[in-house]
DNA sequence: ACCTGAACACCGTTCAAGT
DNA sequence: ACCTGAACACCGTTCAAGT
């Protein structure tokens, strides 16, 4: 019997009971009933767990739109706040994404090559860009951690729109620090 | 029978196989088996295996030391620096670090305080302390994070040195950024 | 209060077999 | 190439029972 099944459906659908379930509510028999389908049927588009994993953590970067802006620095700014707030949207991947360092997909890729190109026109270039790239990223998923409810004991939760500006200004202390001295 | 077993020990066992091993490698029958204990003994001393890990990481952050440093900015940055290498000194629990944003045990609101009485003395109150302490934190755990591993595709490897420096580089920025236009 | 034995309801993964 | 049925070796957790 064949059912039909494309590895898209399977990464869908496991982004879906992740989304909604978190990491720890992710089986890859949930994702087989789902599909109506046997549970080791998975393994015939994807290698093993981690693997569809890492999958749907790539997936869901595919929604950041390349940067439109013509300015580097306001490029370099949007890609990440797009990142922030692809993140946010799906709230229960966050922590999965700090655990596994990011995602190392070709979405991934896509975005690292964007910043790069940014930072060359800023007039950074060499190790230098690839620490403030490693930089940026970090800080970003880290404040959408933040964002999703990491509130210490005894302090009030703070509004959406104060940790966001809060993620801004970081962002432009460490966009102000990365760039300083370059050339341009 | 008992088995004289403490929650202490139970902590230490768990750390011992999850910095071995990673979150993965951790489970209460293998914490129980190297105790030589039953597996379901370890509920007479933790709730579930989510507090144990808890535990485990919060135990972890007693490693780093109060500042001795007079100067507050030398302080902080001495307390953000001694958590970056005590996470090092246990790679393999930093992703958890990630996942769960940071620790809220007594260990991490010990820290928190250290961190909340420099910034006072830098002239940082209210909700600018505390998305100061957030951004400080979000980094430190971040980088930590980096150093353990996370290189790009197709990117050299950086030695722990270099990364190091561009830890300090980019704490720098942060603190200065946070504590720009403040009193003191 | 602390621990054991036994069991329940799950897992990820493999393997042979079917189409 | 894709999928199923059945099985293997694990899990976390609960419950009654023992001391």
């Amino acid at each position: 019997m064949r059912a039909g099944l494309t590895r898209d459906q399977v990464v869908a659908a496991a982004q879906r009971t992740m989304t909604e379930r978190g990491v720890a509510g992710l089986s890859l028999r949930a994702v087989a009933a789902e599909l109506g389908v046997a549970p080791n049927a998975i393994y015939s588009h994807v290698a093993d767990k981690d693997a569809l994993v890492d999958a749907v953590l790539d997936d869901v970067l595919a929604a950041v739109p390349e940067p439109t802006a013509r300015d580097p620095r306001r490029a370099l700014k949007s890609i990440m706040i797009d990142t922030y707030d692809v993140l946010l949207a799906r709230a229960g991947l966050v922590g999965t994404y700090l655990a596994r360092q990011g995602s190392r997909g070709p979405e991934a890729q896509r975005l690292g090559r964007a910043m790069d190109d940014c930072l060359l026109r800023l007039g950074v270039t060499g190790s230098r860009a690839a620490g403030g790239r490693r930089a940026l990223i970090v800080f970003t998923i880290g404040y959408a951690a933040f964002a999703t409810g990491w509130t210490a004991e005894g302090e009030q939760p703070l509004s959406p729109e104060r940790v966001r500006r809060d993620f801004l200004a970081g962002l432009d202390w460490l966009i102000t620090g990365i760039t300083a001295g370059s050339s341009v």
